[in-house]
DNA sequence: AGAATTTATCTAACATGTAAAATATCGCAA
DNA sequence: TTGCGATATTTTACATGTTAGATAAATTCT
């Protein structure tokens, strides 16, 4: 959904929404992922597959809730994105003793060395960005996306008038 | 796909990409949608609906191209979105007479009703979150996403070491 | 001890993202 | 006039986003 400008009497009644905020951090996304997209695809992974191979990196074990949170991504996909990896001897996975609902997400050695692979090219096409964009305004950039998250996951959910259950 | 810091020889060895810059753009779009999302369903619309009928609402007819580029939506989706809204009779398509492999859509009757009832509350959840978040601040994080953007798709592609074919 | 509630994860179903290919139409050169 | 290349859109196939619900295990309460 996009933004408005107020209602006007104007032809062009609400502004050309392209440029609403929600449009233009889709765009931006796209303008940066698009640099990565190719790379990715050469080792015949998906973005989301090499998200969760990149948070795995992080530590030894994850639950799966754990990667849910730490990738963005949600619990089905997950679990989906997941299955693919284990098929592909990319992860392993084991119960936790302790709780047998978990599961225990861990890089398998394949997993590594896809890892240890795609990394350079990951770095190096981020270089490239924030050489481009300037690291000091790519700081304030991220300054401001962090800012706006917060200022709207605190407090109440808006709703539009009319709201009904 | 997730930027990275320097290899370093330090356990974390790269930093949490839940801040790279991708996963920045997308949570923060994220906690925008959520806002609009619940006003979306209750009149029984996806957001890529909703982001088609905005888009025609700016002219009276628009091509398929041109929906695709005005929503940032893929060809492919545009096709199938188009296809649902058509049997719930919210758009009408006509063939171009000057070149029959091009379709003019527009909005039906029923579609500018929904859009009219559904514009008060969108507009109304986007003066929260500018209220929110400053309508100062709004406009420098649209300028900056608009030249992250800018700098981006000029130029070369950028591509990763081992590019191969 | 047993029942009820809560929690973690997975599955189902459908919409959309994405790459590749197919189909129809148009414009241009020979 | 005909053939070829280009263009516009749709379709195919598969991955993921999203909502809702199912299943299994753990915790809490009676």
């Amino acid at each position: 959904m996009s933004d408005t400008d107020a209602r006007a009497a104007s032809p062009v009644r609400i502004r050309h929404f392209s440029r609403s905020l929600p449009m233009s951090l889709l765009r931006a996304r796209e303008a940066v992922m698009r640099h990565f997209r190719p790379a990715l695809r050469r080792h015949g992974m998906t973005e989301q597959q090499w998200r969760v191979l990149r948070a795995l990196m992080t530590r030894p074990g994850m639950e799966v809730s754990e990667l849910a949170e730490a990738t963005f991504l949600l619990g089905p996909s997950v679990s989906r994105i997941l299955r693919d990896l284990e098929g592909l001897d990319l992860i392993t996975r084991r119960q936790d003793k302790a709780d047998q609902r978990r599961s225990i997400i861990a890089l398998s050695p394949r997993g590594e060395e896809l890892i240890e692979r795609v990394s350079p090219q990951s770095e190096a096409i981020y270089a490239e960005i924030t050489r481009r964009f300037g690291a000091q305004k790519l700081a304030e950039l991220q300054a401001m996306l962090r800012e706006l998250e917060s200022v709207l996951s605190e407090g109440p959910a808006i709703e539009g008038v009319e709201t009904r259950d």
